[in-house]
RNA sequence: GGCCCGGUGGUCAAGCGGUUAAGACACCGCCCUUUCACGGCGGUAACACGGGUUCGAUUCCCGUCCGGGUCACCA
């Protein structure tokens, strides 16, 4: 044995494998020409972030389309930044979100898939064989230096105005032979595992990056940590094994990650791996001063996407919104394919922004008033419930009161060919709704400034004497011209525009004020079928209301 | 500070040496219309700056400025 197999031996005596033994159990996925193999490889940090659920659908979409496997892998590796269920919590939201894992983790509590364990906390055992045979060639070292020592260290670097880090003659460890190493760990002395950088800063490494293009840096030159003393690997070594391992083709991952490419780079090849082809995606960005700054999970409420359910977009409105972020051509193939789902779509990588594009609310609330737009009155009025019950109870009880008068609320000028592109979010509701209901009915307290009170009054009295619930629409409509002659108002707004002093109004503004009597405002849906909704007694009481209101 | 990346209307964005510099959202006006919404038509509004290269630069090169990312035993 040499002295650095010796060295080997002492720091991992359990590991008995060899890097073969996982190659052959691990082998090639069997997949057609040009296949993408993608994951999503959150750590469980918290919830659901809409940058990770961006990533991920980029992820999905690009595998799906090449008939490739999208999988889901767990980056806890940290256990103190670890929170309970926050793997979960991601989960169940990208399944929410339509953005499903194919393999590893595929729902809170399932896991499938040959190349497991898709825990990084149940794979100590693999990452260890590795780093052991990196050591026993001499490719990895033990480092034993301090928290203190590597704080001095770079101290030093900084008076010195030299780049900081563990590299050439600041790596202390590094030059520690096989024999002292031995000794220090036989002490019981606690250590790191470092790569043994063959890199130099002289010398440019040059990758393909499949958004961002041709990108040049120099050669990573440091001793970079492989293994934490607690022997759980660092991010970098991880990334590695397991994405090798798991026979990943293509690392989609935030933009953050691009600096590290370097290290990643050198790290497949002294292992041995073919390494992936990277894609990294920028960030959702949002204004902040005038400056843009990255979605904060702290500092921005519409950075979790459990915001948008409260808000209650629908999951559909989101992904859609996401896609034309992606890719921005998505919003003319949409046009044309307004039934297509959205697999379909020729998405591309390629197409992907090269920055980050700002977070737009306005954009978002367009998109989801189109896809709610074209929702029928039944989905519409069960998601509005479900969403009600779980954020708005008092609204909930309005609802779920009477069902039917709920889908008959959803159900006006819905379906038809103009649709009404009026709620963005299922929150919008509420409001949108309120005069349905005599609890948050309001009634007016103001007439448009072209309408007399004594007028209106005139306008209420004659209406509730002529006032046929019966009616459809049409005679409806006429049955409001035909009170108009004797109230001096025109029954036809055309011929009213032709001479506008010979009247006080059209029939526009004896409409307007029956709406405003029965609903308390001034723009509606059709009235005449929301007046069929409400009633009789109904609408005859807030006419009457009003009436008295008006003209005391 | 070092190393990367980027700067086209308020926002998202096409464009890749010669264009009246697309389109979408937002905003404004008009039309349609019983209101609103939908739809239609029109409008305001942009190549960060300075040098090159070129017959010609938004497009190519350099510099400046501005913005973003990253420099951990975090991912």
């Amino acid at each position: 044995m040499t002295p650095n197999e010796k060295l080997a031996e002492l720091m991992f005596p359990d590991v008995k494998l060899t890097p073969d033994h996982f190659e052959n159990i691990y082998p090639p996925r069997q997949c057609k020409e040009g296949a993408r193999i993608t994951r999503i490889a959150p750590s469980p940090t918290g919830y659901l972030h809409l940058g990770v659920l961006f990533t991920a659908m980029v992820n999905r979409v690009t595998a799906k389309a090449s008939g490739g496997v999208f999988y889901f892998r767990l980056e806890d590796t940290d256990k103190k930044r670890e929170v309970e269920g926050g793997a979960e919590d991601i989960l169940s939201g990208l399944n929410a979100y339509g953005v499903h894992p194919d393999e590893g983790f595929v729902a809170p509590g399932e896991i499938i898939g040959d190349y497991g364990p898709y825990r990084q906390s149940e794979r100590a055992g693999i990452y260890h064989v590795y780093v052991k045979s990196l050591v026993a060639k001499g490719l990895a070292y033990p480092c034993f230096c301090s928290e203190e020592e590597r704080q001095a260290a770079r101290e030093k670097q900084e008076q010195m105005k030299v780049r900081t880090g563990y590299y050439g003659e600041f790596a202390r460890c590094r030059s520690i032979t096989p024999e002292q190493a031995i000794e220090r760990i036989s002490l019981g002395q606690p250590f790191v595992v470092r790569l043994r950088s063959p890199g130099s800063e002289e010398r440019r490494i040059v990758f393909e990056d499949m958004i961002k293009g041709r990108i040049e840096m120099p050669e990573n030159d440091e001793d970079f940590v492989l293994l934490k003393s607690d022997g759980i690997p660092t991010y970098h070594f991880a990334h590695a094994v397991d994405d090798h391992l798991m026979r990943t083709t293509h690392v989609i991952r935030g933009d953050e990650w691009i600096s590290s490419v370097p290290k990643h780079i050198q790290l497949f090849r002294i292992l041995g791996f073919k390494p992936p082809k990277y894609a990294h995606v920028s960030p959702i960005m949002k204004e902040d001063n005038g400056g843009k700054r990255k979605l904060s999970k702290r500092k921005d409420p519409e950075a979790a996407v459990h915001y948008y359910a409260e808000q209650g977009y629908p999951a559909d409105s989101v992904m859609e919104y996401l896609m034309t972020v992606a890719n921005s051509d998505f919003e003319e193939w949409r046009r044309r394919n307004p039934k297509a789902t959205r697999s379909e779509f020729p998405f591309n990588l390629k197409k992907m922004s090269v920055s980050g594009a700002l977070f737009d609310i306005n954009k978002l609330n367009d998109v989801s008033k189109t896809v709610i737009a074209e929702m029928d009155a039944r989905t519409v009025t069960k998601a509005v419930i479900d969403w009600a019950k779980e954020f708005r109870p008092d609204y909930y009880a309005l609802l779920s009161r009477d069902p039917d008068y709920a889908l008959g609320i959803f159900s006006i000028d819905r379906g038809n060919p103009k649709p009404r592109k009026d709620i963005a979010k299922w929150s919008d509701t509420p409001d949108y709704t309120a005069y349905f209901f005599d609890e948050t009915f309001a009634m007016v307290d103001e007439l448009p400034e072209n309408i007399l009170p004594e007028d209106a009054a005139a306008i209420l009295k004659a209406y509730a004497d002529v006032y046929d619930p019966n009616e459809d629409k049409q005679q409806w409509f006429e049955t409001i011209k035909s009170i108009c002659p004797p109230l001096g108002f025109c029954p036809e707004v055309k011929e009213y525009k032709k001479n506008p002093d010979g009247y006080k109004g059209h029939a526009g503004d004896v409409s307007t004020v029956i709406r405003l009597a029965v609903t308390g405002r001034r723009n509606t849906p059709d009235l005449c079928s929301i007046m069929k909704l409400l009633g009789k007694d109904r609408v005859l009481t807030r006419i009457k209301q009003t009436e008295l209101g008006v003209n005391p």
